[in-house]
DNA sequence: AAAGTCACACTATCT
DNA sequence: GTGTGACTTT
């Protein structure tokens, strides 16, 4: 049906058809890497795979989404039985198949970042009484836990290299991790690292259970490999053993998350691993003009430890040069930009078209108050996801502790609601709590409970009973419903109470109802929560309305915008002032220095505020001196307001 | 002693 | 917007 020669260029061609080993694809930034992953599939059902047999495994879970979508409507079938989705929701579906086999119960939960670092936190305060002065604090604690398991390596390991200050506190780390992995077994919960860890125990100790894995997927296609950390690798690895049909697709060019433990190596490595496995490159450039990728392979070039890989360019050459421009401050940085935009919007270019990319979040405010004053719509990739505002959390962990009432971090959340309730009677509280469940998991039993103090009394049977209606063990009920419950006995007048902004709070816990629409089952709603990421999860009330994108470089990966302004190119900011003392951390910064170039179609700006708002000179960004002046328009403008007409030329 | 309240600082990057 | 530390109230 499809012709597969016609719609693909050679190298894509090659890579999409191959057959009978594993094959790493280097397909650079814009060169269709998406679209050879379409095409595999595609390919694949064509020669008769069973798509119970594909899996997808992508950065997010949109992005499986979407090609899974894109290979639907290529083929005009209804293929819902692909396995697609980032490496946590797989992880997540090996664990709910069985979840006994992981030590678990049916009914447990995930921990976000935030729920992790109170567990950390509660166990903490068990172990140590008298915290020693300077002992991390618990999202310090998550971050070391969470970098030895994703890196595989030892904690005093990662302690000493990455942490030395903690050094001293080896022993007493090490022992807080046991009581943490224990505290989670009890719990009945995990957290984002057992999703990846549990099933690649399993797979290696298993037979059972590592043949029957092994045997379903003929095909393992891995999207962003240069992203995959170790212990991603060795799942890759090990599913892959019997039928060898791995595809990676990936750039080590764009590897941008080695803080959380991935590898680009795997990539380098990648024939090593895989010693009979076929490279195809893929290194046409469909996206941008020819100057901008210029820009990027220039860009990159200083960075030691990379493929040699260059980008070629299928567009022609436009006389439209990129800018860099230099402001007094970042306040005249954000009305260029802002003004900049507006007449782009004026000129007829959407607005979906258009993104503003920065290092980190806080970066974005000005920008952001500035297109509000312009009443131009945009949309940000805030750093506080959807799911991990207080008021959604506090909703969900109504709901989570219903259906796991071993989840400690939970019943904290919920008793701490209460007035007259802190920490330490909150922990009180649990202890009770758990010994009485613990033979018999009957919310019911706790409208008793003894020891209750008798100011909270009221408060506490009131609880109790909102958790019984909505408790799946008592009488199921799907999650709109519960959240219904949850909200109408008690949890609007607590917002209302607690929030000057208690109205849009309430709005959002309706939008978050009408999405628990789509779920049947409260696992089900709760896992989907817990592992989307910020990308897949903006909800947005008027989606018709073309909107200017606002984003870290991060969330930015993968997507690409007509006219791409990068912001806040000063030392310090980017490259982070984390990063400047190590080379290798000052390579990853510029391969994100290129991921941003890369994202643009045409209209490229890169701008410098040279005044910090204590009014000290910054200095521009070292990645801006390897970008040759010849390629770019230079704009110095000290004087906070400039005239649009010396803009004029730009627009031939 | 625990809970509540207020003022203040300050932002890595994320599944 | 959130987390923290100092202060006041229960």
């Amino acid at each position: 049906m499809i012709n597969f020669r016609a719609e693909l260029n050679q190298e894509q061609y090659s890579a999409v058809t191959h057959e009978g080993s594993p094959a790493l694809v280097l397909a650079g930034a814009g060169s269709g890497k998406t679209r050879t992953l379409i095409y595999r599939v595609a390919w694949l059902l064509d020669r008769g795979v069973e798509p119970e047999a594909i899996l997808l495994l992508t950065f997010t879970n949109k992005a499986a989404n979407e090609m899974l979508e894109r290979v639907r409507n290529l083929l005009q079938l209804n293929h819902k039985s692909i396995l697609g989705g980032t490496f946590h929701a797989f992880g997540n579906y090996l664990l709910r198949q069985q979840p006994e086999l992981f030590g678990l119960s049916p009914n447990f939960t995930i921990l976000d970042r935030d729920d992790q670092e109170k567990l950390i936190g509660s166990v903490l305060s068990r172990y140590l009484k008298n915290k020693p002065a300077n002992f991390p604090k618990p999202p310090v604690i998550a971050e070391i836990f969470s970098l030895a398991t994703n890196s595989n390596r030892d904690l005093v390991d990662v302690i000493n290299k990455k942490f030395a200050k903690f050094k001293v506190f080896s022993f007493e780390l090490i022992e807080l991790e046991k009581k943490y992995q224990n505290a989670k077994l009890e719990s009945n919960c995990v957290d984002f690292d057992d999703l990846l860890v549990k099933p690649l125990e399993q797979l290696q100790k298993n037979k059972e259970f590592a043949h029957k894995q092994q045997n379903r997927f003929k095909h393992i296609l891995v999207d962003e490999y240069q992203d995959t950390n170790k212990i991603q690798a060795s799942l890759v690895t090990e599913l892959n053993k019997i039928h060898n049909g791995l595809m990676a697709v990936g750039d080590d060019a764009q590897s941008i998350y080695s803080w959380r433990g991935a590898e680009y190596r795997n990539i380098l490595d990648f024939q090593k691993q895989f010693p009979d496995a076929k490279v195809f490159k893929i290194e046409t450039n469909y996206r941008s003009a020819p100057l901008v990728l210029e820009v990027a392979n220039q860009a990159i070039k200083d960075n030691k430890n990379r493929l040699q890989k260059k980008l070629i360019p299928a567009r022609k050459s436009s006389s439209t040069k990129p800018q860099i421009i230099y402001f007094a401050d970042s306040a005249s940085q954000a009305d260029f930009v802002v003004n900049k935009i507006s007449e782009f919007l004026r000129r007829g270019i959407n607005g979906s078209e258009i993104a503003v990319l920065y290092r980190s979040h806080f970066l974005s405010q000005e920008v952001e108050l500035t297109l509000q004053r312009a009443q131009i719509p945009y949309r940000i990739t805030s750093g506080l996801r959807f799911f991990e505002q207080a008021h959604i959390k506090d909703v969900l962990a109504w709901m989570r502790f219903a259906t796991n009432p071993r989840d400690e971090v939970s019943f904290m959340r919920i008793v701490g609601m209460l007035d007259g309730v802190g920490p330490k009677s909150a922990a009180q509280l649990w202890e009770k709590t758990r010994n009485l469940l613990n033979d018999n998991q009957n919310l019911r039993n706790l409208k008793n409970m003894s020891g209750v103090a008798p100011k909270i009394k009221t408060s506490w049977e009131k609880m109790v009973d909102v958790l019984i209606q909505v408790s799946p063990f008592i009488k199921p009920t799907p999650p709109s419903k519960m959240l219904e419950t949850i909200l109408k006995n008690g949890y609007q007048s607590y917002v209302e109470s607690t929030y000057s902004n208690a109205s849009s709070r309430l709005e959002e816990i309706e939008l978050l109802a009408e999405f628990a629409g789509n779920f049947p089952t409260v696992d089900a709603f709760l896992s989907q929560l817990a592992l989307q990421s910020n990308v897949d999860a903006t909800p947005d009330q008027d989606a018709n309305i073309p909107k200017v994108t606002l984003s870290t470089i991060h969330q930015a990966k993968g997507l690409e915008w007509k006219v791409v302004f990068l912001i806040w190119l000063v030392e310090n900011v980017f490259p982070s002032r984390h990063s400047v003392e190590e080379e290798e951390a000052i390579e990853e910064e510029r391969r994100l220095f290129y991921v941003a170039i890369t994202r643009c179609k045409d209209y490229l700006f890169l701008t410098v505020p040279r005044l910090s708002s204590q009014g000290f000179v910054m200095k521009p960004s070292r990645f801006l001196n390897s970008i040759p002046e010849s390629l770019v328009q230079i704009h110095n403008n000290f004087n906070s307001s400039y005239s649009n007409s010396e803009w004029g030329e730009y627009w031939h």
